[in-house]
DNA sequence: CGGGCGAAGATTGTATAAAGTTTCGCCTGT
DNA sequence: ACAGGCGAAACTTTATACAATCTTCGCCCG
């Protein structure tokens, strides 16, 4: 009888191989180091990572579930290549989501995570200053996680951390050349109004954050990221 | 060279025989054939559809990003047993969502689409009518799905089917079991205001209607569930 | 008589090998 | 010279075999 389900070492994403590997391609695909449409054969990554093609196939499966690979049938697995409408998609879902995650967020408000959240501005603020691009890519993302794992639901949670990981790789394709790298600002306010509770503030900043965010992209016709692409692959 | 990356045959879960069996496994556990907390044995799946275990472990993983399996390293897989706690952070991500959705499915209105919408509600009354509570919950499910297909929405239709199969499970686990069967009335107001064309009417049914299923839920102390599956496996 | 240790059985995790499919190059025929 | 088809290579898919781990049952000791 006495035997219960403990939830013992539960560690979602643990020091398993297969996430070392997810994680690995993962941050390459972020990074930029893996172009959309990038073929990703499993003895090639297998052979990166040591390790055998049933663990590479788990964790491409994985990442096709998060959206930022796609397996085609009988021809393997490719970095995925959202369109402009996917990318209308993801910022709208986002637009919905994240006022809703910060104003759950302010609820469990605490010195502790008051403090991660500036000591993450400050990296946000020094990958800015070094103009590293990749480095602010990723760190806004982590900024937005960081809010919503602080709100404490882990769907919401979950689903963001799929949005986040496609608007890396929309905004890698899309952005406008010239811009700048986007708001660190934003997420500076976006804290100040979590710290003084002020939830109209913080869903009303984190809402305008996202909007700018989507308008400082290129999403025009759909034949902008095949144009886009080539020139990228510099064919 | 031009022509390159149709989308090809891109049927989703097409006759696969991986699709086969997680679809296999979602029906039983949805249809209460399979209770939370059921081990879920690879050979003994296998040897139901008469799949290697290979195939059995994606579907089984499958199923465990949807949610309605949990996966324990070197223990095996078992049927969710979802607290009050998660039933709590599903409907609220659904009363987030889902009234977004209508409001989306309106613009795609189509005489085709609004005759499916009204085929369903017939599915649904006459489930009912023959009390059938199983075939209620699946086609209450099925309506919501529907919803979220006419959208058009990728994103908000990926959501909302993990959503609705959580959700199955929460009401098989939680619904009061002098509760009638909730609202066919509600889906048909539904339909009602999307024929209408009226967004608010539209969204505010889908709120009340999302707030009213949840309050037909029994979900009090952590505790409850324990009690209750005591009771329901009638060790 | 209760509790802890230990070995056998069962089950999952991982790797490797066989089978089927697609793709690309090459060759032949017109 | 060009189009079409044949064939081989590479890859994914599926199945099987091996290794590691956990569970269970029995036994011994306190």
């Amino acid at each position: 009888m006495a035997a219960k389900s403990r939830p013992k070492s539960d560690a979602p994403d643990a020091s398993d191989r297969v996430s070392r590997i997810r994680e690995g391609v993962t941050a390459a695909i972020l990074e930029h180091r893996l172009l959309p449409g990038t073929k990703l054969g499993e003895d090639e990554i297998g052979e990166i990572y040591g390790a055998s093609r049933t663990l590479v196939r788990t964790a491409l499966q994985q990442l096709a579930h998060e959206g930022i690979v796609n397996i085609e049938k009988n021809r393997g697995a490719f970095v995925a290549r959202p369109t402009p409408a996917d990318a209308r998609e993801v910022f709208e879902a986002r637009r919905l989501i994240e006022p809703t995650i910060v104003d759950h967020a302010i609820d469990a408000a605490s010195p502790a995570w008051i403090d991660r959240l500036q000591q993450h501005l400050a990296e946000e603020r020094e990958a800015e200053l070094r103009g590293d691009a990749r480095a602010s890519v990723r760190l806004s993302g982590e900024f937005h996680r960081l809010v919503a794992e602080m709100s404490g639901h882990s769907i919401y949670l979950g689903f963001l951390k799929e949005l986040i990981a496609r608007s890396s790789l929309i905004i890698l394709l899309y952005r406008r050349h010239d811009t700048p790298a986007c708001g660190t600002d934003h997420h500076a306010g976006i804290v100040a109004a979590i710290r003084k509770c002020d939830r109209e503030a913080a869903r009303a900043q984190m809402l305008s954050h996202l909007t700018e965010i989507e308008a400082e992209l290129f999403l025009k016709d759909p034949a902008a990221d095949e144009l886009r692409l080539a020139d990228v692959l510099g064919a």
